[in-house]
RNA sequence: GGGAGGGUAGCGAAGAGGCUAAACGCGGUUGACUGUAAAUCAAUUCCUUCGGGUUCGGCAGUUCGAAUCUGCCCCCUCCCA
């Protein structure tokens, strides 16, 4: 049966798109779907506090299994109490199962059908994941929800190559579920496939036959075009279940983020907005700002004028600038509560046009003010 | 007055006869970033109608060829009077 006191609770689904509102409940305390998961890799969301990041009215955060697994090691994480003690924060975690690693650290591992050699990045020690291993990291990691061990598939894939690797992710997901213990924690399976559809229904309705506590569309955002990306949402959210919660991994670019709740998808993730925000770029209701310009020297404006968030209200252009052509961390941290901000006030106004069935009209208002063709 | 060292692109700074429109850094500009090996990376930065054109304090020379050698001049810094 599903994790204690794990569940989704859909109390509206809006009447232009399907898009869905519900609370997820979890062990750390219940959040409104759809929403925008910040991710803090290394048990920390980048620049901020904790405290930082739950007032910017974020539900869920990320942390990594492989790169905890790392430094410090999932045992000490363990021996903290779990992640949330050992970061000091309080609301509900998912810890990503580095099956994003086998893609982005492609150079430095092999697949095998038992699981997956990384050489470390750090030190180049030799680390083997297996389905049970990464589910043993994640119990003692210990956050609310772990995923499965999965191969993210890189884009442009074969046919030939994708099938052979969704097929694996599902024989590791099923080994990672039979190795599942800890009835606290909920378990997501993670749909493949790549680009092709009988591949997604496949892995989409084999994965449903397991019973998972949720569902993630991966191999999404690493390079795909955008229709590509939908057209994968489209091949397999139909599949899944109503009732239990639906992921989109990765995505985190406004468009993409938008499109996915009026398919369907209650979560999100992405690491855009912190990375972005570290490299100056900004997320407005009027589309992207650098602020390393020359041209905010002297604009003593509000980042974004229509933004709620502690940067928006009490400093300006000319202010941010300095600080992130100075290079002061002040800045990073400043620009990376508006990005996140940003995206989470767009969702929670999603959720409110959901309940009021006028998500459409909500999407397209957005996009078309934004103006960036490629949503970030 | 005597002595020493300098003046190179927006700034700093290499270069000491051809391979130099001139390293490198800063500054400027433009991109990229999507389950974080990323507070990172890439491109561009004298002018140009893309054929070329004009440069290394100034002028005049030496040389097939000069930012680089010679002469004079103009500035700057330091030391001694």
């Amino acid at each position: 049966m599903g994790a204690k006191g794990f569940y989704l609770e859909i109390k509206h689904i809006d009447k232009t798109t399907g898009a869905r509102y519900g609370i997820l409940h979890t062990p750390h305390g219940d959040c409104e779907v759809p929403m925008f998961m910040p991710v803090g890799t290394l048990a920390t969301v980048k620049t901020l506090s904790p405290e930082e990041v739950k007032s910017l009215g974020a539900g869920v955060i990320l942390a990594n299994t492989y790169h905890l697994h790392l430094r410090p090691g999932e045992d000490i994480v363990a021996e903290a109490g779990g992640v949330q003690k050992f970061m000091n924060y309080d609301g509900p975690m998912l810890t990503d199962s580095g099956g994003y690693q086998v893609f982005s650290l492609a150079d430095n591992r092999k697949i095998t059908e038992e699981g997956v050699t990384f050489k470390s990045h750090l030190n180049g020690d030799t680390i083997k994941f297996t389905p049970e291993k990464v589910i043993e990291i994640e119990e003692k990691i210990g956050a609310d929800i772990a995923m499965s061990f999965d191969e993210c598939i890189p884009y442009p894939a074969s046919y030939e190559y994708a099938k052979k690797s969704t097929e694996r992710t599902y024989r590791w997901a099923k080994r990672g579920k039979n190795a599942h213990k800890r009835e606290d924690q909920a378990l997501f399976g993670i749909v493949q496939g790549g680009d092709f559809e009988d591949l997604r229904k496949w892995s989409a309705e084999e994965l449903v036959k397991l019973d998972f506590d949720g569902y993630s569309i991966g191999g999404t955002s690493i390079g795909e075009p955008k229709e590509v990306c939908f057209r994968m949402i489209d091949y397999a959210i139909k599949y899944l279940p109503e009732d239990k919660p639906r992921y989109l991994m990765g995505v985190g670019s406004l468009d993409y983020i938008l499109e996915g709740i009026a398919k369907g998808i209650d979560m999100m993730d992405c690491v855009l907005p912190t990375r972005i925000a570290r490299h100056g770029t900004l997320m407005t209701h009027n589309g992207r700002i650098n602020i390393r310009k020359e041209m905010y020297k002297r604009d003593f404006t509000p980042l974004d004028p229509e933004c709620d968030c502690y940067t928006c209200k009490n400093y300006t252009r000319a202010y941010l600038r300095h600080l992130y052509v100075s290079g002061e961390s002040f800045g990073a941290r400043l620009l990376s509560i508006h990005n996140i901000r940003f995206l989470i006030s767009i969702v929670e106004g999603a959720r409110v046009a959901i309940q009021e069935d006028r998500f459409k009209e909500y999407k397209d208002e957005i996009l078309k003010k934004y103006g960036d063709k490629r949503g970030f």
